[in-house]
RNA sequence: CGCGGGGUGGAGCAGCCUGGUAGCUCGUCAGGCUCAUAACCUGAAGGCCGCGGGUUCAAAUCCCGCCCCCGCAACCA
């Protein structure tokens, strides 16, 4: 069987539009998925909606229309910021979907009839404003509840639980045995710490009294499920999972896909992600090499503070691509944060980035020298003759061309796992360090335009002798082939903006728009075939000269 | 003794796991170039890599201690 490469994101709550946050880790998801695409492998990505909730129906009552309606809305708005960064993603999970509930029930009805979910009474301090039980913990220093959780009242109520504590022991053994199963490494040593923790059962129900806008528990209809199995159960239920099966007999559908490489935020690692779901899916019979990975990212914070709703300082990742362009907003947000950590969204950097690394060091070097080739060789390349770049004695210590695949190496291991991964861990997992990747490609575009002023091709040009002429060719097709380098390895970061380059270049134009253009096998040096002919120039990646720069 | 992250030239960050010339983008200063999107190139200034110990031939990196900042309730990735 063919094996997908299978990753998610976490699934948005729909109950209020998409921030910067949102779109983060899309688009990470999406360029992670475009370079496997570019590598040739088959890949399966999958976002979607989480749409259920307590959340939801409140805020469909105060706006006065059916919890569908609410969510169908605010779906649309995720669905059309995706669309407008260029998000490609394979399958969309939206968990009012009538496929998803079928697996939830069948999940839950197998579990139920295994004697992993039973019901249980409970009893104690209830806060109507959280619609949530009080511990000890939530008491104040006074021994009362505080005023945030508003009305308190003792209630006793009856739902149902599923048996979590009862894999403790194996979640443990697994993760130990197990490392690079989270990454960055840190996340799993948290987790482990947490699990290590961990008591009691999880509460999967609410009486509909209190919650309807659910998915109906299939053993009884009085109860709709709470959060954990309607939301996690999206990473398979909608690549076919059946859960009146086994295992091994699951459809092909499911099992050339699955186990999946999850994306998500540090914040929902644990509990949900690193032992909600792992049990959920050991209690199910999932072998433990079937096990998910978890790359776990960081967040944006905003002048140093933690971007909330109260204070206000949300970033709109809409208003930004509308503003900038999406492929502006993607540069910076993969190119100025580093994986797995947290960051700074400072708007003066992204148009700075934009305009110093795209626009100056890439957009100007192809403008640069495909003018040059117009002018001095009317657009025709030639293959060097002779080694004249290649050539220590006559230029530089090592060959130009080495140096730039040397960048494509290393762009190469910054993009995909590069750390050394035991042998016994199934599937490879590294740090995906998109940021260092950017920085290899921008590297090429530093040492093409070294080059250029190197070697000076206007007097090249004005040489009339052959040495000055091959001299030329080689530089110029040095550069060109620095482009298309260029081209293809930010495609997965700037898909729109690498086939401008390669429109440019004039190459593949069979292909232009598609995504079959770009191939990592095509990474090498010479492949652009003597007399090609290039295209206008035309400024590519214009400038941001924006005077509201600050902030 | 709760858990975890961070403290690196003016700003924002890499590097730390796998010790060995302190790197990137911006900013500043001085040159250069004119093919180009007032873009490009070169050079310079600016760092006790939070503090104190230790291991080592060698520590930003490993170990111990301390100080400071930020998350771990909610909106929320």
């Amino acid at each position: 069987m063919n094996k997908t490469f299978y990753l998610t994101t976490a699934i948005d709550y729909t109950n209020g539009p998409p921030h910067i946050g949102h779109a983060y880790e899309k688009v990470l998801a999406d360029v992670i998925a475009r370079y496997r695409r570019l590598k040739g492998e088959k890949v399966y990505f999958l976002t979607g909606v989480d749409q259920h909730g307590q959340k939801v129906q409140q805020s469909a009552e105060k706006a006065g229309i059916s919890p569908q309606q609410f969510v169908d809305e605010i779906t649309a708005k995720f669905k059309a910021l995706w669309q407008k960064l260029e998000v490609q993603y394979d399958g969309w999970a939206a968990t009012t979907e009538p496929l998803h509930k079928h697996c939830v029930q069948g999940m839950l009805q197998r579990l139920y009839g295994e004697g992993q979910i039973y019901k249980d009474k409970q009893e104690g301090y209830y806060s109507i404003r959280q619609e949530q039980f009080l511990t000890d913990k939530e008491r104040g220093p006074d021994g009362e509840f505080g005023p945030e959780w508003g009305q308190v009242e003792h209630r006793v109520e009856e739902n149902y639980y599923f048996r979590l504590s009862q894999h403790k022991g194996w979640l443990l053994d697994y993760l130990r045995k197990t490392p690079n199963c989270v990454s960055p490494d840190f996340r799993q040593t948290e987790l482990i710490n947490a699990v290590e923790k961990l008591t009691g059962d999880l509460c999967i129900s609410r009486p509909k009294s209190r919650l309807s806008w659910g998915i109906e528990l299939p053993f009884d209809r009085d109860y709709v499920n709470y959060v954990w199995f309607d939301a996690l159960t999206n990473y398979i239920s909608f690549i076919g999972y059946d859960p009146a099966k086994e295992f091994a007999g699951q459809p092909n559908e499911f099992k050339e896909k699955w186990p999946a490489l999850h994306i998500i935020g540090k914040d929902i690692l644990i509990p949900a992600h690193g032992i909600y779901w792992p049990i959920m899916l050991h209690a199910l019979g999932f072998p433990d090499e079937q096990m998910p990975r978890f790359l776990v990212h960081g967040w944006w914070n905003v002048s140093g503070t933690k971007m909330s709703k109260s204070l206000g300082n949300v970033i709109d990742p809409d208003e930004l691509a509308d503003k900038y362009g999406a492929e502006v907003l993607r540069y910076y947000l993969m190119s100025d944060i580093a994986t797995g950590n947290d960051a700074n969204f400072i708007k003066g950097r992204l148009l700075t980035r934009w305009n110093s690394e795209v626009a100056n060091a890439i957009g100007n070097l192809l403008n640069r020298s495909l003018n040059m080739v117009a002018r001095y060789q009317l657009g025709r390349l030639r293959l060097p003759q002779g080694n004249w770049l290649h050539n220590p004695d006559q230029h530089q210590v090592e060959s130009y061309s080495s140096h730039i695949l040397r960048e494509v190496g290393s762009f190469k291991s910054h993009m995909s796992p590069a750390r050394s991964v035991p042998i016994s861990v199934p599937l490879t997992l590294g740090a995906y360090v998109i940021n260092a990747g950017i920085a290899n490609v921008l590297q090429i575009a530093t040492q093409g335009n070294a080059l250029v002023d190197s070697t000076l091709p206007w007097k090249l040009a004005k040489d009339d002798s052959d040495s000055g002429a091959t001299k030329l060719n080689a530089v110029l097709y040095a550069l060109s082939e620095s482009l298309r380098l260029i081209g293809l390895l930010i495609s997965p970061v700037l898909p729109h903006g690498a086939h401008g380059i390669f429109d440019q270049l004039n190459w593949k134009m069979e292909l232009s728009g598609k995504d079959e253009r770009f191939s990592l096998g095509d990474a090498e040096w010479g492949i652009l075939p003597d007399g090609h002919l290039v295209g206008k120039p035309k400024p590519l990646f214009p400038r941001i000269e924006s005077v509201a720069a600050e902030s």
